[in-house]
DNA sequence: CTTTGGCACTCCTGGCTCTGGAGTGCTAAG
DNA sequence: CTTAGCACTCCAGAGCCAGGAGTGCCAAAG
């Protein structure tokens, strides 16, 4: 269907009506084309290139009298080798040092900020995934007493604190008990990765403190949560510009999305085999693998934390989104996360 | 203009008018009344009704040719006088305790698990604030190190922790120091409202133990932010259920409604002036002072901690929307939640 | 004085038709 | 292979109409 490679002549047709496309909303004529776009070439010529681009794939027709729009595997073709990369502009760049300057050093809220960020500067719904345990090292475990048989656990990561856990006990333990305990774990496990240390490795531990059963549960509960193999937490802002793209003007569409963005879950599906990978991903309508995402499209970058991906930040769009600026934008605040995170030197 | 309270008759249709209206979302008519209520009267006496009630300022008129559709203040009449309490229905009441019987233990995200759950019942979009520090008490800090000069601290309140924050030091401070200052305030501080702890104080602290200022500084921040006097954060669930309602077929309503919810500011001066308060309240259309909520309706109750409201849960809908149930509903979750915090037994 | 049947009047809603225009596909000639 | 020309298709919007839902008012009845 689509194996002949395509001519240059082609090849820029296809580009041109996905720009064109991309900035008017508009079903593309020929005739628009032969006309904003000089090409030497007579607006009969460009209708049949066209009805050829059709016949393979790339184009449809919305209905038999209206001009062409990209298809998915349009789009694909454009992004993959049509579309030139664009660098960030001076005042995306500005903008984004500036919001970041100011950030939170707190990593929980620092990405709620980036999130926030990429939402305004891309005019779309920007997801981020925060980093997940696996990569985190260990740091520390403080067992606290808040009140007669009640307890907090907290556990430090390499990134800040990454879980907190209340238990109850069966009987009294004194604070210094717990001192005691927090220490001996310390001592033992700091700077291991956290899934590292295994269950028996912590039993171990309070078995030889001589202390009782409960607390090693408290201790593998707040643990498993700082690791917690689940899905990450995802934030996400500006759901609200979807609502100025005409492909919004049903309802029902932003429905789904709503419902999307509100159930992590689906999210998390859509950058899940990008997951800490090293490269861009753009994923365009059916790829997306969710029927009420057919006409959006996603792209992906991940952050940094020293030489790891440990996240991933993404926008959701209108599938006719300006691809190669949104990727500048996307890979340039990812830049910057990272680069906010190398400076915290942790 | 509303002076002379409403005579049995006129109370009657008044509440009959907002019950069909908030069943059907139609304006309601005279003849639909006499049919599917049985007041004995004709439709043409109640037509020279409704025509008072308008002129008094109860209802309201699409058209000339139209039904009619209750004003706001013919909601809040409703609302203050005639409407039935309702009590909550076995089934939301098994729902709200199974839902939060396995709940997390963790503030937040019980508070996060609760608006979700508010969102889910009552079919419009729940807003929740989190607890303010300012009732809560001070119970430990822990200065961890993490790197040579960067450190972590870690507020705990008996709400659980409540603030992390990293910092940067000039010079290297040994962990042991770390560890003295951190059970020097512990042992002075310990169950003092948090904000009560003055700066004063904590530069007292640090300066007997012989620290630099450095140190001061963290703590304080710490401290700082536990205790932030600044908006709560809110968390929201269910924006989605919304674009049910027939008064969002205008997209444009609802990005108004969506921004809102994400700058939290809005959604925060809504909630401020019960902030904490005991009783319920109910806002309506314009009482929400936002043009842009013209429209909407809120219901605010507060959840406790203890014998003191410590946060608030909100429902936004329509304002056209079944008060005596929302009511009923948002006093049953809350009473779950605070139910779930007290067995916390902090 | 209140209630009520009757009736004329208003205004919205949905369906229908019509027209202009935008685009295409095809054909035939260069 | 390209292109001018032309017939054809289809959509979008405007205008029109009919039906119907509801009201307001009047005059008669209780």
């Amino acid at each position: 269907m689509k194996q002949p490679r395509l001519d240059e002549r082609k090849a820029y047709i296809l580009a041109t009506v996905v720009y064109e496309y991309v900035a008017t909303a508009e079903p593309v004529a020929s005739q628009t084309l032969t006309q904003k776009y000089n090409l030497g070439i007579s607006s009969a010529t460009v209708r049949n290139e066209m009805a050829e681009l059709e016949a393979e794939g790339y184009l449809v027709q919305p209905h038999t009298s209206a001009g062409r729009v990209p298809s998915d595997s349009g789009y694909r073709t454009y992004v993959d080798e049509l579309m030139q990369p664009e660098a960030l502009s001076a005042a995306d760049r500005r903008r984004i040092r500036d919001d970041l300057r100011d950030a939170s050093r707190e990593l929980d809220e620092l990405v709620d900020q980036t999130t926030r960020l990429l939402g305004r500067l891309s005019k779309s719904l920007a997801f981020v995934t925060k980093p997940q345990s696996e990569t985190q090292l260990f740091k520390h475990i403080q067992l606290i007493s808040i009140a007669p048989r009640t307890g907090i656990a907290i556990v430090v990561t390499s990134f800040g604190v990454s879980a907190q856990s209340l238990f109850e006990l069966g009987s009294d333990v004194s604070a210094d008990d717990l001192t005691r305990l927090s220490s001996a774990f310390n001592a033992r496990f700091a700077n291991r990765a956290i899934d590292e240390i295994g269950e028996s490795e912590i039993a171990a531990v309070v078995a030889e403190l001589g202390l009782t059963d409960d607390l090693r549960g408290a201790i593998t509960t707040a643990m498993q949560s700082a690791r917690s193999g689940e899905i990450p937490e995802i934030a996400s802002a500006g759901a609200q510009n979807l609502l100025d793209q005409p492909e919004f003007s049903d309802v029902r569409k932003l429905r789904s999305i709503l419902r999307i963005v509100e159930e992590q879950r689906t999210l998390y599906d859509i950058v899940a085999d990008a997951m800490n990978s090293e490269n861009p991903r753009v994923k365009i309508g059916r790829e997306l693998g969710n029927e009420e995402l057919a006409d959006l499209s996603v792209v992906t970058v991940p952050y940094r934390f020293g030489p790891h991906a440990i996240g991933m930040l993404s926008i959701l769009g209108p599938r006719r989104m300006p691809y190669a600026r949104l990727l500048a934008l996307a890979s340039g605040t990812a830049e910057s996360l990272s680069q906010r995170l190398a400076d915290a030197d942790v």
